[in-house]
DNA sequence: ATTGACAGGTAACAATTGTTACTAATTCTT
DNA sequence: AAGAATTAGTAACAATTGTTACCTGTCAAT
């Protein structure tokens, strides 16, 4: 089974040798939706990998501040969980599945053994780094360029391409949750947003129109 | 004298024919002040090795926006180098020698090379990654949490820390820049902390008195 | 000595964002 | 059906940040 759907999502990534390794040590999980895959503090043993769904990653801080950093998908893993193999360093991010999710978890003594053995887990292992770093960076240009309506905007259209759907059923809470702003700047701006014609507004829903 | 300085700065971290190889390939160069090691969009295909010094790592948006990440010092390297041996991409960020730096660059298809032969290389590598996400964070906790009364504090106290002193010879508008606000808002802030008793203002000159 | 460029202090005002308070509509619970 | 909780719209105001304008002092170059 496992090996089925590594098979389909990992074939062109991962050497036939390495996909049956996998195959044997790792473990397949289904994960609910708004399920905790990962909490801050969390000592994390082992390395997913996304198969299907969406995972939230998001920070906060002691003080209960929060915000979204980026979203993981199909192909993805979790980098920071590669450190806690090395020195047993404990995860600083949150991961919330956003939709029902497929992963598979790998030990993560396998990471460095791999990197030995595999041309194609060395790649893997640099370029998920690289995809993080640049999500990150992505994030700081956010934070730092955008106003407030931009950066409402741009998780408005980033959530509907994860999402897969122009229906997004969320509250305007739930988006000042995740922007870390408070919920009555978030409604004047979905409002301004709407007057624009770029959305609609419903209880508990919002249609993107444009994006 | 690379082999001299690698066993001063790299001893612990490297193990001996890790040092060797490195000593063989690898060329040091000495960094002026303010000179340029890295822009955006340079396709590097060297690795540096940090010896002394400190280079401040920023990103630029096409309108000119920027504001500073973190600083590379002793014992790091530039993760973001480490991609453009796999795929030829591009560097998002800039790094510009805050003090007189010694580095030691390496020829970027040894990465790979050397995560083969030397566990002490891997750890390197993850550890590196680890180390720049987690600057990362920073740099997004201070963007989202904190006010630009914080921010400008944490800027001048990391800056001491960083040149291991506590006068720093800047302007405002300088610190404007790295900060991405105006001149006049620094000014504003620098005043207030002055009030506070925690700096003391000169032309050209911050003196930090608490940090 | 005069000029011009640079550094920085400050006032006045604009724009953005955050906060509090109140309202109505909807949905859930009992 | 009644009451409680949730959701969202809006006004009024406060705090923060950004902008423009103007002034003074310093310093280097001629």
């Amino acid at each position: 089974m496992i090996r089925e759907k590594l098979n389909e999502f990992y074939k062109v990534v991962f050497e036939e040798e390495l996909i049956n390794e996998i195959a044997e040590v790792g473990t397949y999980k289904k994960i609910r939706e708004n399920e905790l895959l990962l909490d801050i503090g969390d000592n994390f043993n082992r390395i997913p990998l996304m198969l299907t769904g969406a995972i939230k990653i998001s920070r906060e801080t002691k003080n209960g501040d929060e915000i979204v950093l980026y979203f993981l998908e199909r192909g993805d893993t979790c980098t920071i969980t590669f450190g806690s193999g090395l020195n047993s360093s404990k995860s600083k991010v949150r991961g919330v599945a956003e939709k029902p999710s497929e992963v598979i978890f790998i030990p993560v003594e396998k990471l460095e053994e791999w990197m030995v053995k595999y041309a194609s887990w060395r790649s893997f292992v640099i370029e998920s780094y690289n995809i993080r770093l640049n999500e990150m960076l992505e994030s700081i240009d956010t934070l730092a360029f955008m106003k407030m309506d931009q950066r409402l905007y741009k998780y408005i259209t980033d959530k509907v391409k994860i999402m897969r759907s122009t229906t997004l059923n969320t509250t305007h809470q739930e988006i000042a949750i995740d922007l870390n702003t408070s919920r009555v700047v978030v409604s004047r701006l979905l409002k301004q947003l709407e007057n624009e014609g770029k959305i609609k507004l419903f209880r508990n829903r919002i249609e993107v129109l444009v994006f």
